[in-house]
DNA sequence: CTGATTTGTCACGGAACTGTCACAGATCCG
DNA sequence: CGGATCTGTGACAGTTCCGTGACAAATCAG
């Protein structure tokens, strides 16, 4: 089944896109905002990704770089607005075609078959390298990308921090002492044990919600940390 | 070099646009029947076809059609007609995009570069130069080639620029160690790993829009450098 | 051959990171 | 309840890391 996912804020708009696509016999997906898009792709990438350029919070432009960061998924903006500098805006962002609203559904599906003539293929060109991803509840942890996101927004965390994040995501659900932690991350045979307490501090004010009430990384009195789904 | 063959009967308007696409850096050619264009692409075969639809003699759905049989060469149709039922037929009949005149030159060469991501490879009778082109972001590179473009802009870079580009972009989303550049960029067992600061540096001032903040060639204090997608 | 470009080295300053400590809460246990 | 233990956190100084301008050697183009 081919997947269609619409990023497209106007709840009647997405409803109307949705049911003409299923009618068209595309198994099709909503999404009112960019995050909420971006997160549902990751999730479970769909092989169309259709967006309107007038999102609130996170706009078109940025949802399109973001998809195309780690995605190859065929992106057509569908956007009331036609307008030069918008068009040549999110092709350069990684679009690749821009229809103007309102859209004839059989267009917008000729479109996509178009489209899918020119997917990608592994063929001669350079096959894009997957980069490994460790999931935990909402975070995202690519230990090759040197990255972390929570709910697909980018943190910035220190190398100690993310060495130590890997080693628990690693072992995501399991109990590590503080002993086993300096050992792993830090190398060292023994050590003050405080100074895991102190980078564990400082991940929670990073990567969870409410530091104070952690819910991911969270403490095991007299046994260590451990880092839950 | 880039070309485009135009396939348009009105003089006017076919000379606009060949002008308008060598402004832009492109190689252009024109045609001013269906037949000629078959047989200039046949002759000396572009790297994108411009059609109109409305051609004397054989009409521009056959001249797709004849095109596609032996060419995977990219289409766009470049028609005054904006109808549902020809746009479909347009794109069934093997185009790749459909543009309504008049168009914006930067549209259009904005939406030829958006194709020129997506160039099938393999094929027969394609031009040479689509084939390897590494595409991170608004970042073009054909490793053969030589040639690295930004937004569809030539970006004149050294040879280490491009040897370490190429790099960065072959592991497009990973990190690569200072040590790791240094041997597969400069084939240096060990060295100053400040040489690739330094390279780094003059990479971004070429490629990056603001070098001070940049946003492809991201700096992850205490791992390295990756290239973002 | 000569001037221009590219390349590698160095040094410096600022920014970011790390580890330590002290202290205040929190939790446990008798 | 009260002491003992464990944990969270703010502050701070030393260290590491990175970006950059300057410059000389090497290479290239004409």
């Amino acid at each position: 089944m081919t997947a269609v996912l619409v990023i497209e804020d106007d709840d009647r708009i997405r409803l109307a896109l949705l049911l003409a696509l299923e009618d068209e016999g595309y198994d099709a997906l909503g999404a009112a905002t960019a995050e909420e898009g971006l997160r549902v792709q990751r999730r479970n990438p769909a092989n169309y990704v259709l967006v309107d350029l007038m999102l609130p919070g996170l706009d078109g432009f940025e949802c399109i770089r973001q998809l195309r960061r780690d995605d190859d998924v065929p992106i057509v903006v569908v956007s009331a607005r036609d307008d030069t500098h918008d068009i040549v805006a999110a092709l350069e962002a990684g679009a690749d075609d821009y229809v103007v609203k309102p859209v004839a559904i059989k267009e917008l599906t000729a479109r996509l078959r178009a489209l899918r003539r020119r997917a990608r293929t592994g063929g001669a060109g350079h096959a894009p390298e997957l980069v490994p991803v460790l999931v935990v509840g909402e975070l995202e942890i690519s230990p090759d990308g040197g990255e972390v996101r929570r709910a697909g927004q980018p943190v910035p965390v220190t190398r100690t921090e993310f060495r130590l994040l890997c080693e628990l995501a690693e072992h995501a659900g399991r109990v590590l002492s503080r002993q086993q932690l300096l050992e792993r991350v830090w190398g060292y045979d023994s050590g003050d044990e405080r100074l895991v307490d102190v980078h564990v501090g400082r991940l929670r004010q990073k990567i969870e919600q409410d530091p104070a009430n952690p819910r991911h990384l969270v403490t095991l009195r007299g046994l260590g940390y451990k880092l839950q789904r």
